[in-house]
DNA sequence: CGAATTTGACCAGCGC
DNA sequence: GCGCTGGTCAAATTCG
């Protein structure tokens, strides 16, 4: 479980001075974007709703504290007799004008579907390691295409390939780009 | 030469 | 039951 833990590191002082952040409330994300407006957004575990669309208001004024409460959720793989699957996945805005957020692992893209509600396409990612199906989702938004919604779907089982600082240098790059917007 | 990407096809779930 | 949307696979291709 501290497979997240390279995520973000203990003292990362992510302090994107962004200006505005549009909300753009795209129909079927819901008001996800409504948290704090910083270069990295606060992270939701998105569980499926039945029926109708309808999110939580998580994305209040409340700012998320540092330490986010990841569940650790395996995803369930579907035999045959079950039923009724969830499949949590972890969201997250990041402001970039890269879709290609390196993480620390190595992904492996499997596919790429256009959805909708967005002019651009997604792109789906699977890690390449041996026996960790974790998969990852990259999806620009409509109105802003410097926003960045990266979502994950599972743990990994093994540790980081990279350095983890190298990753607080990917952090300080997407505050240049943040910073330079 | 091996690994990663690309792109179209295929399939499953849901709505109408 | 049909059509649509989203998700995955797999073959061909490109890159290192």
């Amino acid at each position: 479980m501290e497979n997240f833990q390279g995520f973000f590191p203990s003292s990362s002082t992510l302090s994107v001075s962004s200006s505005s952040l549009n909300m753009t409330n795209s129909p079927g994300y819901g008001e996800f974007q409504g948290g704090k407006a910083n270069g990295l957004l606060g992270l939701m575990a998105e569980m499926e709703v039945p029926g109708s669309l309808n999110v939580h208001n998580i994305s209040q004024d409340k700012s998320f504290p540092e330490s986010n409460s990841l569940a650790g959720t395996e995803t369930e793989v579907k035999k045959k007799g079950d039923k009724k699957i969830r499949k949590p996945k972890y969201a997250f805005q990041t402001r970039s004008q890269v879709d290609i957020l390196d993480d620390g692992y190595r992904w492996r893209k499997y596919g790429q579907k256009a959805v909708k509600n967005n002019k651009f396409p997604r792109s789906y990612y699977r890690c390449t390691h041996k026996g960790c199906n974790v998969k990852k989702q990259v999806q620009r938004l409509t109105n802003d295409e410097g926003m960045v919604v990266t979502t994950y779907e599972g743990m990994h089982s093994h540790p980081i390939q990279k350095s983890t600082d190298n990753f607080e240098h990917i952090l300080s790059q997407m505050q240049i780009y943040s910073t330079s917007f």
